[in-house]
RNA sequence: GGCCCGUUCGUCUAUCGGUUAGGACGCCAGGUUUUCAUCCUGGAAAGAGGGGUUCGACUCCCCUACGGGCUACCA
């Protein structure tokens, strides 16, 4: 047990999101556990953004990463707005870095310039998959291509002025590589299956592999915690390290997120489609688990669970405790399907602990749904009645509605239910009961001792009233929805239904 | 197609060779309540299939099936 404990010196680690779209879930999640390794190592937690594709880059993406961080209580240590001692912290912003580091590649031999054009490989992938062959740029290929390998070094400086040229790695066949991921353990691949991957872009940018592989080791990275879709990956970023002689840092790789029915990853559309939010924040016309009334301790909590767990029944915790208990090899292997019940579970489980006075001051946006002209107190008589009841913050809207107007209809079926035992009558009563002003806890005797004469049922009593008061018979308690109601509205709400005509 | 990874109730998961396979969400029933919801109690519900190894396999090995990922000058 000692051992699950003890802190690491120096753990650094990163989340290198690619500024494409909005943070979504599963992203967040790969953040929250890097976050969490971090902080229980005393270590450092970097945003590093990973923006080498200029194509697929999104203007509003980066600044949305930084705030949905925020927001989820995911704070960095360092990042492009908080620079560290290693940055920069944008990969475009890290140009020079890759050349310099390219170019040593290509002194030890371990890379080497190619001039093929992408049109020209994918027609050569084509006539491959014809033969139903994959088509690989490697060893058995490479000398028959337009590279630094098979031309001359005459015909390479030539092309290397007037082509444009990629930098590929070049991979030695025959070996074996042995990798570790700390999720599921060693895994080897063969050289052979690994192709020249492109480590250099024609725009002068580097890949994901390259950039990645430099980076981490430049920024002192110790634990590289991503999504499984890298695995595949695993032995060509080893191979890059090796290349270098660097140490390459543990890996671990989080099993996907699933859509909750059917199968494959879950993705926005998902979302939209069955109604629960995919990103934590706003994101053009999808709402976040923020604006849904998410408490980002429970979205955090929900994560937290969703593809690790403690180890103990237990299920809610709070930020410190995760960071306590935080351990990477109760990491769970297969991919954990979204349960958006199950994640409202848990946030109805924080509104029940939350404090109303930190409710008001953190999610005023939700409380706009109760008059500004009402008093504080009568704000927060309405939210401890209702609060309960909530699983998301916005369903507050929706539960308070009945204090806000009057009953447009009321439920029909209920009313022929009743009819019989004269609901007007018994609403007649009550309204003279209202006009005296009698204290909360004695509707209810004064009630039964009005029954004593009339001898009804007393549901069909508070029936009538309930019916009379907001239309259909759920809700919470009637006295207390008449005590916050006040007499007067009340008194109105009574004589409608009294003085209503179609019954 | 090739390569890699995975597979315990509907869902998230516990189990690290010997358990009546445990918990939670959801579902169902009962209780509390003036109703609904909350809350409380109870219930139904699982080791993908086939071979091994072993005195004994959910647990270790192999095969199959199914699911997923990768196979870009995207990450």
């Amino acid at each position: 047990m000692l051992s699950l404990t003890k802190k690491r010196m120096s753990v650094r680690v990163r989340f290198a999101p690619s500024p494409t779209g909005a943070l979504h879930i599963g992203g967040l999640r790969t953040a929250l556990y890097n976050y969490l390794l971090a902080k229980k190592n005393d270590g450092k937690f970097i945003l590093r953004i990973e923006d080498t594709d200029q194509n697929r880059k999104v203007d509003q993406a980066e600044a949305y990463i930084t705030e949905a961080l925020s927001w989820c209580g995911l704070e960095p240590d360092e990042s492009p707005s908080k620079p560290g001692s290693f940055g920069p912290y944008r990969q475009s912003e890290r140009k020079q870095v890759y050349q310099k580091y390219i170019q040593e590649l290509i002194e030890k031999g371990k890379a080497y310039y190619a001039f093929d054009t992408p049109e020209e490989l994918s027609k050569i992938r084509e006539v491959y998959e014809l033969e139903k062959k994959t088509f690989k740029y490697g060893i058995d290929t490479r000398m028959s291509l337009k590279n630094s390998l098979s031309l001359s070094s005459g015909e390479t400086e030539e092309a290397l002025n007037t082509l444009p040229y990629v930098v590929r790695l070049k991979i030695d066949s025959g070996k074996n590589i042995k990798v570790k991921d700390g999720v599921r353990g060693y895994i080897e691949v063969k050289s052979e299956e690994i192709d020249d991957k492109i480590l250099m872009k024609a725009d002068g940018m580097p890949t994901y592999h390259f950039a990645n592989v430099v980076d981490d080791h430049l920024m002192e990275i110790t634990d590289v915690i991503r999504g499984e879709e890298w695995l595949p990956s695993l032995a060509l970023h080893q191979l890059i390290y090796d290349a270098f002689e660097w140490n390459a840092p543990k890996f671990m790789h989080l099993p996907l997120i699933l859509k909750p029915q059917g199968k494959g990853k879950l993705s926005k559309r998902d979302g939209e489609k069955m109604g629960f939010p995919v990103f934590p924040l706003k994101w053009e016309n999808a709402e976040g688990f923020k604006e849904r009334g998410f408490l980002p301790e429970a979205l955090m909590n929900y994560l937290a669970l969703l593809g690790w767990n403690p180890g103990t029944d237990e299920e809610i915790f709070l930020m410190d405790t995760l960071v306590e208990i935080f351990n990477t090899d109760k990491i769970q292997k297969g991919g954990a399907k979204f349960d958006f019940e199950k994640a409202k579970w848990i946030n109805h489980k924080y509104l029940g602990f939350t404090e109303e006075k930190i409710i008001f001051e953190r999610f005023p946006e939700f409380l706009n749904c109760l008059p500004s002209t009402w008093s504080q107190k009568k704000r927060s008589d309405v939210y401890s009645l209702l609060r309960d009841r909530l699983f998301l913050l916005e369903e507050l809207k929706s539960q308070s509605e009945l204090f806000l107007r009057d009953p447009i209809d009321y439920d029909l079926k209920v009313m022929n239910k009743i009819i019989k035992h004269d609901p007007k009558k018994i609403v007649a009563q009550f309204c003279k009961m209202a006009k005296e002003e009698i204290p909360l806890s004695e509707w209810k005797s004064k009630i039964e001792k009005w029954n004593e004469n009339e001898k009804l049922p007393f549901g069909a009593i508070m029936q009538s009233l309930r019916l009379a008061i907001v239309g259909n018979l759920s809700g919470p308690d009637i006295f207390i929805i008449c005590e916050i109601l006040g007499n007067q509205v009340t008194l109105n709400r009574l004589t409608k239904f009294i003085n209503n005509q179609n019954f």
